[in-house]
DNA sequence: TCAAATTCTGACCATATGGTCAAGTTGAGG
DNA sequence: CCTCAACTTGACCATATGGTCAGAATTTGA
């Protein structure tokens, strides 16, 4: 972070294999329950040879959660005003539960910070995503004025998008459990389910 | 746990503190995070003392999921196959939403256990909620074959009543930072959400 | 009241962990 | 092929942490 963007070929290779590696173990330990040469033997580095690169733990997580951020965000950015009101919501849980099936490491990543608090993501909370949901849903409270959805409180709705799709990562242990299931073969079927939610409730 | 159930006077006021402090500290730090002198520390004990009560983290840690586990599934057990099945499976989502409210450091507390990974719990989701929720499916597919509930998958109704409820207790700082109060007002307004989101996907 | 059982604690231990550093190795440009 | 910067590492440090133990303080029951 502060140190510069990389540049050389062997900083790029790295600093790349840091972060992925600390995305496993940040992710399904917590940043607590990380540890420096956890990350730094996934990496295939040593111990200083990590620390070369990040000045201290927290940078390695404050990198990670920053380059995340963005594509977290990116589905509900997509939101569309002069869209179809059901499709674009149906559109946004689509592209969420892609997001839990295909980035579940960074799904808990988030689950693992906002759980104990958030206290390093603060900030984006307040400066990033308030202003991004309220902006969408002005949206959704319009299109439920002109009567193109059933009314319902758009904070909750996105609340509740969020909700269902990420449940599919971030307790996918439990899921699994459940369903008795090893393979992803529910991810189809927790579409179909969350769509036909959805779709029920939000019809005018 | 494997101690015999607490029963001086002095052994319950103390056994009552530490699971009580343990609570505080696992809920909001997971497993690794959390620290044994924190823990002695929020229930008024020194360490030696604390493991005098329990032989180890682990055994805390134990006893608390254990402890918690009967009131977590309870609002499950509670569906009533000879109920209303709309009115059924509402009740059910007041009930979990009331958890969330009221105990929200139990709901981190198995968040945090979930999110990475459930190793200390694998053999309750196998041997206890998996059997429940069969149970209770098979109920609610019942329902559906009657014609008195809209069809969908009863696994993923399921989750989906867990994720959207659960949400307020596990992502709270999340809730809070969105909707820019630091009250507990929003419970109401998530009930009504809920409620009527459920109640127009649910009714044939 | 007094001995036995229970409860409590300061001091201590082994290990893990985030981080440092001096010195070595490797790679890129001239 | 040589030099300088970039990269890498073994050894090390201070602190934190889970857990132990001998003995002191307190409670209990006869």
């Amino acid at each position: 972070m502060s140190r510069p963007k990389a540049q050389t070929r062997i900083q790029q290779k790295n600093s790349e294999a840091i972060l992925e590696a600390a995305l496993d173990v940040f992710s399904q330990f917590g940043f607590r329950g990380a540890t420096l040469d956890q990350i730094a033997e996934t990496a295939g580095l040593s111990k200083p040879n990590l620390l070369y690169y990040f000045p201290s733990k927290e940078a390695i997580h404050a990198a990670l959660i920053a380059r995340l951020l963005k594509v977290w965000l990116d589905p509900l950015h997509a939101l569309d005003a002069t869209g179809d009101p059901v499709e674009e919501i149906l559109d946004y849980v689509r592209r969420k539960l892609e997001l839990s099936r295909d980035f579940p490491r960074e799904s808990r990543l988030f689950a693992n910070e906002i759980l104990q608090g958030a206290p390093r993501i603060q900030t984006a909370f307040t400066e990033e995503l308030k202003p991004l949901v309220d902006d969408k849903a002005a949206i959704i409270a319009r299109w439920m004025d002109e009567g193109r959805l059933a009314r319902m409180e758009p904070h909750h709705l996105i609340f509740s998008i969020w909700a269902t799709t990420q449940h599919y990562a971030d307790f996918d242990v439990q899921v699994r459990a459940v369903l008795g299931r090893t393979d992803g073969a529910h991810f189809a079927e927790a579409e179909e389910f969350l769509i036909t939610l959805f779709r029920r409730s939000l019809t005018p």
